[in-house]
DNA sequence: AGTTAAAGATTACAGATGTAGTCAAAAAAA
DNA sequence: TTTTTTTGACTACATCTGTAATCTTTAACT
C-alpha cells in the first residue's frame, strides 16, 4: 500500500524543500533549492517535472503558473528507505547499524540521550501491550 | 582517505558475496551469487569487471582465470553509506532514523537488548576517556 | 596437434539520472 | 496592441545501471 517510488538523490532535494513548506510555485521552490545547490532554473524544473510524472510530487494550477505538493509522506519515505538500507547492508538488523556508528565513536551524548528516550517509551509500549 | 566509490545495487550483491569469503575464482563466485539471484553468469562477470574497474575489487590471476578480493573494507563501507543516508534523510541526527523504527513498532526485543548494549559501552568508553 | 570449452574483454542496448537548452503559449509590460 | 518575459512542455545528451551476447585467447581434452 505504500508508494514505492524511486527518488533520486537530486529529486529528492526537491521533495525535501517541499517537505519543508507546501503547496508552493515553482519559482519559490527554485529560489528555495539554490540556497543551497548551484543548479540551474531549468534542472531544478526538470526535476520537478520527473517528480510529478513519478507521483511523488502533485500540483495545481494557479494562473498561469503550477503550485506543487509533495504526494509522498515524509515519514513513509524515511521509514522505507531507511528499511531498505538496513536489510541491504545490515540484513535487517537495526542495531548493525548503530554500532557502526558506536564504533566509529560517532555517537554523540545527544544521540545517546535520545536513543535512551526512544528505548523508555518502546518499553512503556510494550507494557501497555502486556498488561 | 576512504575510497569514496559508489557502488550500484547489483554490484553489491557480488560484494557481500567477497565480504563472506574471499579470494575467490569467478566461477565460484557465480555458484554463490546464483543461490539467491537468477541472474546469468555474464551478467556476474559484467558485475564482477566494473567492481575491479572501480577499483572496489581486485584480483591475481590463477592460470587462466582471475581470482578476486574485496579492496573496499566493509565496515568502512557500511559506515559511508549509512552515515550519508542519516545526513540526507534525518539531518545527521541517527535518533532520527531509529525512531522512525520505534514509532512503526519495527523494533525488536532484540534490537533493543542490542542498542542498550550499545550505550552501555559507549558509556564505558566515555568514563575511561574523562577520567 | 587439432578441437573444444571456459575465462576474460569488448560490445550492446534500453531505461534512469544529472544537467540543461529550445519551443510554444500566455501573461505582463511597454 | 506589440514586445518581452515567464512558465511549463519537449528535446538533448553523456554517464550509470541492469542485463546480457559476441569475440578472442588460452587451457584442456582427444
Amino acid at each position: 500500500m505504500n508508494s514505492n517510488i524511486d527518488i533520486s538523490n537530486a529529486e529528492l532535494t526537491i521533495l525535501k524543500v517541499l517537505w519543508e513548506s507546501s503547496p508552493r510555485l515553482s519559482a519559490d521552490i527554485v529560489i528555495d533549492v539554490q540556497k543551497t545547490h548551484d543548479w540551474h532554473e531549468k534542472t531544478i524544473k526538470t526535476l520537478l517535472s520527473r517528480l510529478v510524472k513519478k507521483g511523488a510530487v502533485d500540483f495545481e494550477k494557479s494562473g498561469r503558473a503550477y503550485c506543487y505538493s509533495p504526494r509522498v509522506n515524509q515519514q513513509d519515505y524515511q521509514k522505507r528507505v531507511s528499511s531498505t538500507l538496513v536489510d541491504r547492508l545490515f540484513s535487517g538488523r537495526l542495531s548493525g547499524l548503530v554500532s557502526g556508528f558506536a564504533q566509529q565513536r560517532d555517537l554523540s551524548r545527544d544521540d545517546v540521550e535520545s536513543l535512551k528516550r526512544i528505548i523508555a517509551e518502546w518499553e512503556e509500549q510494550q507494557e501497555q501491550n502486556n498488561d
